[in-house]
DNA sequence: TTTTGAGTTGTTCGA
DNA sequence: GTCGAACAACTCAAA
C-alpha cells in the first residue's frame, strides 16, 4: 500500500486538477491537506474567512478527509509525509516570489529525506516562463504577449479522477467538525468552494456573458464574472473556462474575446513577476526612480481618508466603501481610486497595494501590485506619463446616474441622477455629513506632471 | 544591427 | 455640445 501526499494550497478543487491527477496515479490512497501558513496570516484578515468557507467546501469534497495544520509548512509537510509514510508530495507548482522560496526549502528538505516534491500544472493557463518573444526572453509589452500566448495554447482541461482513495489521519479534526467558520462568506459573494465557483461561471455564461464586452465598465450594473475570488483560491481552473468558452455559442464574440483577454493579463502579470520578483513591492522600471513622493504626518490623514473613503469624491469613496465592506472592487474603480492615491495625493504606489491586497478577498500579488505598478507608470507598458484619471469624469462616465456611488455613500442618497457624482455644486450637497474634497484635482493633476517632469529630467 | 511600428483602460483645450 | 489635436518621448518587439 502507498500512500502520496495532496498539498493543496491556492488550486482547492478536484476537477481539472493535474497535481491531484499525479497523486491518485502515484499512490492507493491519497492524503489531502492544507497548512494554514503564519506568514500568510499575517495579513489580509479577510482573505482568511474566506479561505476557511472555501476549505470547508473542500473538505466535504473530499468527504472529511482533508487534514488542515497550521504551522511553517516545511516542517509540517515533512513530518506529515513521515507520518503517513508518503514518498511523493504533489503540488501545483507557485511561481510567486514567496511561493517558489517555500517549495525550494519544502523540496530540498523532503529529499534530504529520501522523499520527492512533485509539481504538476500551476494556477495559469499557460504557466509563467512559457511564452517567450523572438529574443527567446520574456514578454514585458501585453498586446505581443497576448497573441503569443493565443498561439501557445493551453491544454483540454483535466479530468476529474473516477475514483479516489482519500485516506484520513488519525487524531487530526476536518475543519467541518471544529464549527462553521467565523465568517461564512464575506458579504456580498456567493458561497465558496468548487461548485459555487462553477455555479457562479455557469450564471455568468448564461446572464452576462454577452453584455460583458459592452458593459465589463460599468460598476453601477453586475456585469462582471466575479470570478477573481473563485480562481484566487483555484475553486475552478482558467483552463475550464477557456474550453467553455470554445463550445459556447458566443464563444466567438467580441464579448468572448475580452473575456480571453482578462485571463491573458492574469497570466501575463504572473509571468512579468516570476521573471521580475523584486517587482512585486519594487518599481519594475527604474525610470522614475527620481520621483518625489509624499509621506510622514502632512499625507498621513489624506491617506487614512483614501482608505475610509472619505476623500469627497464620490466615485473614489464608492469605491472604497465598497472595498472596506466587501473586500472587492470593481476593476474600474480600483483604477480609479489607485490613481488618486498615486497622482492626486502623490504617495507611492506600494502603499496603495498594502492596503488592496490586506482588504481584497481576490487579492493577488501578480495581478495587485503590477496594477498599481501601471497606474504609477513604473511598470509593464508605462502610461503616458500625464494620463491622470480624473475622478469625477471617470464616475460621470461610467456610473451615468450616480447608482453605484448612493449604493455605497449613504450620505449622498438625497441626490438623485448624476448630481450624486458633484455634491458641492448643490446647495443641500453636504447636508447629510458628506465630506468636503481633501484636495483639488486640477492642482493635484498640474502637481502631479510637475513630478514626473522632475523625474525624468533628474534621474535621483 | 538598424529600423520601424506600436503601445488596455485619459484629459483638456480650443475650434 | 462635439470633435480633433496636443500632451512628449520612450521602450519593446519584430522585420
Amino acid at each position: 500500500m502507498t500512500t502520496s501526499l495532496l498539498w493543496f494550497r491556492r488550486d482547492l478543487r478536484l476537477a481539472d486538477n493535474p497535481a491531484l491527477l499525479a497523486a491518485v496515479e502515484a499512490g492507493d490512497e491519497v492524503v489531502p491537506v492544507f497548512i494554514w501558513d503564519p506568514r500568510l496570516l499575517a495579513r489580509g484578515g479577510v482573505r482568511v474567512a474566506r479561505l476557511e468557507a472555501s476549505l470547508a467546501a473542500l473538505s466535504a469534497d473530499t468527504g472529511g478527509a482533508l487534514i488542515v495544520r497550521t504551522g511553517d509548512p516545511v516542517g509540517v509537510i515533512a513530518q506529515l509525509a513521515e507520518e503517513v509514510g508518503a514518498r511523493e508530495v504533489h503540488v501545483s507548482r507557485e511561481t510567486t516570489p514567496y511561493g517558489r522560496r517555500r517549495d525550494e526549502r519544502v523540496r530540498a528538505v523532503l529529499e534530504g529525506s529520501g522523499r520527492e516534491l512533485v509539481e504538476s500544472g500551476s494556477p495559469y493557463a499557460v504557466e509563467p516562463d512559457r511564452v517567450k518573444a523572438g529574443s527567446g526572453g520574456p514578454y514585458r509589452v501585453f498586446t505581443p504577449f497576448s497573441r503569443a500566448w493565443r498561439d501557445h495554447g493551453w491544454p483540454a482541461p483535466f479530468a476529474r479522477p473516477d475514483h479516489i482513495s482519500w485516506a484520513s489521519v488519525s487524531g487530526d479534526e476536518p475543519p467541518s467538525a471544529q464549527g462553521p467558520p467565523a465568517t461564512a462568506a464575506p458579504p456580498g459573494h456567493e458561497a465558496a468552494g468548487e461548485a459555487a465557483a462553477l455555479e457562479r461561471w455557469r450564471t455568468f455564461l448564461d446572464d452576462d456573458l454577452a453584455d460583458y464586452g459592452e458593459q465589463r465598465d460599468r460598476p453601477d450594473l453586475d456585469t462582471t464574472s466575479r470570478l477573481s475570488v473563485h480562481l484566487k483560491y483555484g475553486e475552478i481552473h482558467p483552463r475550464t473556462l477557456l474550453a467553455d468558452l470554445e463550445d459556447h455559442p458566443s464563444g466567438a464574440g467580441e464579448s468572448a474575446r475580452r473575456f480571453v483577454t482578462e485571463l491573458a493579463w492574469r497570466d501575463f502579470y504572473a509571468d512579468v513577476l516570476f521573471h521580475s520578483p523584486r517587482s512585486a513591492w519594487h518599481d519594475l522600471r527604474d525610470t522614475l526612480a527620481g520621483m518625489p513622493y509624499d509621506d510622514g504626518p502632512e499625507v498621513d490623514p489624506l491617506v487614512e481618508a483614501w482608505r475610509q473613503g472619505r476623500t469627497g469624491f464620490p466615485f473614489v469613496d464608492a469605491g472604497m466603501r465598497q472595498l472596506l465592506t466587501e473586500g472587492w472592487m470593481h476593476n474600474r474603480v480600483r483604477m480609479v481610486t489607485a490613481s488618486f492615491l498615486v497622482k492626486d495625493l502623490h504617495v507611492w504606489w506600494p502603499v496603495g497595494a498594502r492596503h488592496f491586497l490586506e482588504q481584497l478577498i481576490d487579492g493577488d500579488i501578480a495581478s495587485n501590485n503590477h496594477g498599481w505598478q501601471w497606474v504609477a507608470g513604473t511598470g509593464t507598458d508605462a502610461s503616458p506619463w500625464f494620463r491622470v484619471f480624473n475622478p469625477v469624469t471617470q464616475g460621470l462616465k461610467f456610473d451615468p446616474d450616480g447608482e453605484y456611488v448612493r449604493r455605497w455613500i449613504p450620505e449622498l442618497e438625497h441626490l438623485s441622477g448624476a448630481a450624486a457624482h458633484e455634491p458641492w455644486r448643490r446647495p443641500d450637497g453636504h447636508d447629510h455629513g458628506y465630506p468636503e474634497r481633501i484636495v483639488d484635482h486640477a492642482e493635484e493633476r498640474r502637481e502631479a506632471l510637475r513630478r514626473y517632469e522632475v523625474a525624468k529630467g533628474g534621474g535621483g
